[in-house]
DNA sequence: CTGAAAGCGCTTACAG
DNA sequence: CTGAAAGCGCTTACAG
């Protein structure tokens, strides 16, 4: 007890006596005693570890998730919380896993970017407190972080129409998901306010790779060689756009006096290319950050016994960054040109 | 103890009758019954956790982490261990900290690239087993994960001198990590055996990250102006080499046609510029699998005993990746123009 | 085949 | 101010 009460310092008043307090830290010194976690946390109930859950495939290096994941590791350790990892390779298969981590090892669970469905919903672990980064779906008592993405498309394609801009093109993230059609939504938004119909309005659906993107534009292109090319591209992120960037290279039109394009996310990647990718910001970090935060909250008051019960959703607002690759559109029309 | 036995299948000889069992299999389903992680821990004096200790900081969002990292959730996950991740904000002040990490949480530990000194070296935690990739000094009784680096650099520079390249400039990482004087050893090695000495060899130090290449290629450039430009650059790394292409795209000379540029690494972000970087190839996910195997044979080593006392290095081979930022040089010299 | 018991290493009322 | 005791939820000999 006393020993106990001495070492966790402020966690309980210490009433010791002074001098069994100095034998108690030189012993404690002397043996290089650590106290052990395992069994801290199951006399406490509390591990002060909090889960991430994300699909991370060796294919896909995820910016997306490294940017978030830095939020949440630096909030994490603020709150002396450490961090562990979930790996899935599917939502729909794995979500069913997600009740196995929660076994008290961890307090609570960020999901990031989940893909859910009505089946995995009810699946989700009901004990442990968890929040959701970009979720696709709202779930019932559950805190999901998002950020305004219909909003950024809709500023990111008005902006080009301002700079001249008629012919554009969309590369959408895999159709489906909420914030992929968000972006459409704002994409077609901007384009029909702006008088821009059907045949300037080109969207083809690309997926968040670059890999995907590369293929995306070069097969649009294989098919309509002789055709107008767009004069801008707003791409699903900055990924895909990275990947439009090699097609525009082999084929020899240059970015942005040629053609303009823009991103999504403002990742590293959107630093990474020549020149820098102008893009929409969402404040990935800070989603980390807040992530943590709110769970942290929940975790609080599941503890207390009020389960909060109300659903929210806490968006965030999205920016433009300007950087390199948009520019008004050249003179002349340019042609696909033959691949 | 019927209970323990059911549940835990395999783990002992089920020897329960077949009734008890599925009444307790019954039982366990209608209660939605978990057994708790940190209680079975505690008891079997086992976390089945491994620990990740790497340096992350937000300004330089690490792609070699990201990889390493990727290598390492995935074996860890083959084996059923979770993984935790400890941030750490300096190598020299927080390697205090990984002791109070193993306090029973982790069984054991993974030091991601640490730079150690010998102090620090001494505060490494003794009890739990831990293994480094890309650690800066031979630490007694440890494992070391590295790639022949000295190799990697020679290659790629004795390839840039084949295709008639003389005057060649190294952008360092930071002077005194072993890693980093591995490369700048076998740059010199390729430009000696060659013949080429002093006034064709340029040595500068930048650092490891995309800004560092910016302004250390910037620095060099103002204070040449007039001076002849290398005819080819070999990066401290692919975050190098992407900040020298911008400074390079920004004063109009091309890559590689004016200037070949390489990295290394071979990173995502090698795969992100335009033209992709040619660069010397780590296998960095490997790396991470194999720190994982190593980690697992050294705890059960721990456990059974005997204590693995052989230090040893494990040498990955590196590769040279040609892709588009290499190419003979131009026919006349480029003079380092004004900025 | 089954169950009572001890122990893993902590924390927290509680009685002195 | 101090220490004996119970309990956190498991596993593992051990005796029946």
């Amino acid at each position: 007890m006393a020993v106990s009460a001495v070492l966790n310092g402020a966690r309980t008043s210490s009433r010791t006596a002074p001098e069994t307090r100095r034998r108690i830290l030189e012993a404690a010194e002397k043996l290089r005693y650590r106290p052990n976690a395992a069994a801290r946390a199951l006399a406490e109930r509390r591990m002060n570890t909090i889960g991430v859950a994300a699909v991370f495939e060796r294919s896909q290096l995820n910016q997306y998730f490294l940017e978030v994941f830095n939020g949440i590791l630096e909030t994490a350790a603020q709150h002396d919380q450490t961090t562990t990892v979930f790996t899935l390779h599917d939502w729909e298969k794995d979500s069913a896993r997600l009740d196995k981590f929660c076994d008290g090892r961890i307090d609570g669970l960020v999901l990031i970017a989940p893909r859910l469905t009505k089946e995995s919903v009810a699946a989700l672990p009901t004990h442990t407190p968890s929040v959701g980064v970009h979720a696709n779906l709202a779930v019932p008592r559950w805190v999901n972080l998002e950020s305004d993405e219909e909003r950024g498309a809709y500023d990111m394609v008005k902006y080009m129409i301002e700079l001249g801009h008629r012919r554009i093109m969309h590369l959408t993230g895999p159709r489906g998901l909420l914030g992929v059609e968000r972006r459409v939504t704002g994409f077609k938004r901007a384009m029909s306010e702006a008088g821009l119909r059907r045949e300037n309005t080109i969207i083809v659906e690309a997926g968040f790779t670059t890999p995907e993107g590369y293929r995306a534009l070069r097969d649009w292109m294989k098919a309509s060689s002789g055709q107008k090319m767009p004069q801008a591209i707003f791409c699903a992120n900055d990924g895909v756009a990275t990947g439009c960037m090699e097609v525009l290279a082999e084929v020899g039109i240059r970015v942005p006096s040629d053609i303009s394009l823009a991103g999504f996310d403002d990742t590293l990647a959107a630093r990474s290319t020549v020149p820098q990718l102008t893009t929409v910001r969402q404040p990935l970090h800070e989603m980390g950050n807040r992530a943590v935060e709110v769970l942290l909250e929940r975790i609080e008051a599941s503890r207390e016994g009020k389960i909060d019960r109300a659903a929210q959703n806490i968006v965030f607002s999205t920016e433009l960054v300007l950087r390199g690759t948009v520019a008004p559109p050249p003179s002349q029309e340019i042609v696909v040109p033959q691949i």
